[in-house]
DNA sequence: CTGTTAGCGCTTTCAG
DNA sequence: CTGAAAGCGCTAACAG
């Protein structure tokens, strides 16, 4: 167990002295933005560098310059196709950006979620974005709220996708009106007897789409009767269950269950089978986000479909471009307003658009 | 467009003029370990910290103690089941351990990947995880490797995940071992005839993997010709497109295909289905890794298990584990000789375990 | 353009 | 136990 001849990192004043130069020409060569530097110089300082394998400390530069180059991103499950996907659109904008990118999980806890954001904080980075369904009742929900406007004060941006009702920026996502437009695609299929597997209540995302969902049948004067409509978890697990939920009911009549994400409906899916129940044949089943693996399971899933990574790549687009506007409360009232020079189409809601698979043939 | 009114952080100072204490007790009573601050005045800067929402500036902190509270993430692709599984891991212990992660995606690309160790050395992060099977020949692989050791002669830790053969730490997975048993207990089921599907034969993983399951093949006898192994691409399509030449080459009397991957395999699942072929009843299908949706496809897929989430955690922990030796490169030869006081079993490789489901039905 | 010299926010000797 | 002061590595005025 030899210790430790741990050598110290190269600092730029080690670059400088064997550069032959002074620290602060060192510093302008290699980090410097602006060309200020005498050519000769500066190659000596490259080279150098080069030579020692330097790499600038990102904390000090962070302290000295009084900002970082971070990206905070809080998911609920990164495990969970939903946000893997959103986050590798967060992750390759921002490596795009020259951003790092930092991450947390708040295990769907908004209690977690306080915690983390305190903790990121800490960390004085640029953007935070927080990606995660999440109730709109409990009550970390205030001190989470100003929590977050605390960090805008001090010039940070907050980004969170698909919350609209909370006083910040977000990327929005057409979900009402994409589970509209599949309510009345399926219906144009010929279905009229409808169950629905939704999260809880109070998450806005489920709501939402299940709004859309009954809003698009009413159209033709279709309701889904309270009992055929069940609230579990927002998971695989939760899909599945609630599917067992509804056999148990008697699944009677119904001819199709819409399942509020596709997690869900995977998970449906399974608990359908396993009772015997051929999907697409006996009943039919849809679900909403397009994740990846929805063209693989049997049959393949109509569903409605987000660019999930574009969404990523939104949230960080968003941030940059509200950077400087320090409305404190960025999203006050019509302020859709955006830097002028910015692309418009990043503060629209990002499109949906139905896909219909095998899993809800026309009947 | 109103322009930034930014309030600036709340810093130590702050604190300990808002309690009358001096910046050292402040930052003692803090963040100081140990407890060596009166608690009357500990608890009136608690008190002035919690008044002024204060957090600590961790980049100040960073370059104050010469060091961070930081693990560096690398993973190929995080939409992947595989490398979210185990992001998922990573982050949990290391959260449950104080450390913060930061993440990068490499695309599979080792190019890209010796920029991001380049770029993510810059934030001193006291872990460096890389996960990723990564091609055993390109020559960036030399400059990878020194790179890394030039980071851990300064002190910090590098592990791979499944990468033995590289002079570095590694969470060792039993992908021969593995793959050998799903071998003899497919042909305990009765089968004879065998296809493969395996990545790239520089990717160790694959290669491992379809290495052990010959070995396991031989030990009856049996081989999989030349021309039924195909070699693409270590994704779902490629696992699509393997059984598409597979199928296009006459699958003969070809009893079972072993993709080396679960995302290959329900890949090669769609293709099969696609052809007309149905999977577990036509022909029967194995994967490796068991990653989640394995449980909700067609039938349900066997395979060999893996703890992807206890792969991550492993790592973090061997990582925590060897931290203070500087062994220089501290895997050599038969240095599975940790930290005396280290549960033994974290350098021990990860267990894997045989799944077998419908699609491979007994014959 | 280049070098000197203050800091940035925090930790940590080193005296009191 | 507490406070003053010296850094940590780097940037950014400020003079030359």
């Amino acid at each position: 167990m030899d210790n430790a001849p741990r050598k110290a990192p190269v600092t730029l004043h080690d670059v400088a002295r064997e550069a032959g130069v002074s620290l602060a020409t060192a510093s302008r060569a290699l980090n410097g933005s602006e060309r200020k530097v005498h050519e000769s110089y500066r190659t000596r300082v490259v080279a150098a560098a080069a030579r020692l394998n330097y790499t600038p400390n990102l904390s000090a530069q962070a302290v000295a310059k009084g900002g970082t180059n971070t990206v905070a991103l809080l998911v609920a499950d990164i495990a969970d196709p939903y946000f893997s996907s959103i986050a590798a659109g967060v992750i390759r904008a921002s490596e795009e950006a020259g951003l790092v990118v930092t991450m947390a999980v708040t295990e769907r806890s908004t209690a977690r979620e306080l915690e983390l954001v305190r903790a990121l904080r800490g960390q004085r980075p640029r953007v935070m974005i927080l990606a995660g369904s999440r109730s709109s009742t409990e009550s970390d929900q205030d001190a989470l709220i100003s929590e977050l406007q605390a960090f805008e004060a001090t010039g940070g941006r907050v980004v969170f996708v698909s919350q609209h009702e909370l006083p910040f920026e977000t990327v929005a996502i057409e979900n009402a009106e994409g589970a509209k437009q599949l309510a009345r695609d399926l219906v144009g299929l010929g279905y009229r007897r409808f169950a629905a597997i939704t999260g809880s209540r109070t998450l806005l995302t489920a709501r939402d789409r299940l709004n859309g969902f009954l809003e698009g049948l009413a159209e033709s004067d279709i309701e889904i009767p309270e009992e055929r409509i069940v609230a579990t978890e927002f998971t695989r697990d939760g899909g599945f269950d609630g599917a067992t939920t509804l056999l148990e009911q008697g699944l009677d009549d119904t001819e199709l269950i819409f399942a509020v994400s596709d997690v869900m409906a995977v998970g449906a899916l399974s608990a359908l089978r396993e009772a015997g129940i051929v999907p697409g044949e006996d009943i039919a089943v849809a679900g909403f986000d397009d994740i990846p693996t929805v063209r693989d399971v049997t049959p393949p899933l109509s569903t409605v479909h987000i660019p999930l990574e574009e969404v990523g790549r939104r949230a960080i687009a968003i941030a940059l471009s509200t950077e400087g506007d320090t409305t404190d409360t960025a999203k006050t009232t019509d302020t859709t307003t955006v830097n002028a020079t910015v692309n418009a189409t990043v503060n629209t809601a990002v499109k949906t658009t139905v896909v219909l698979r095998d899993s809800t043939p026309s009947r």
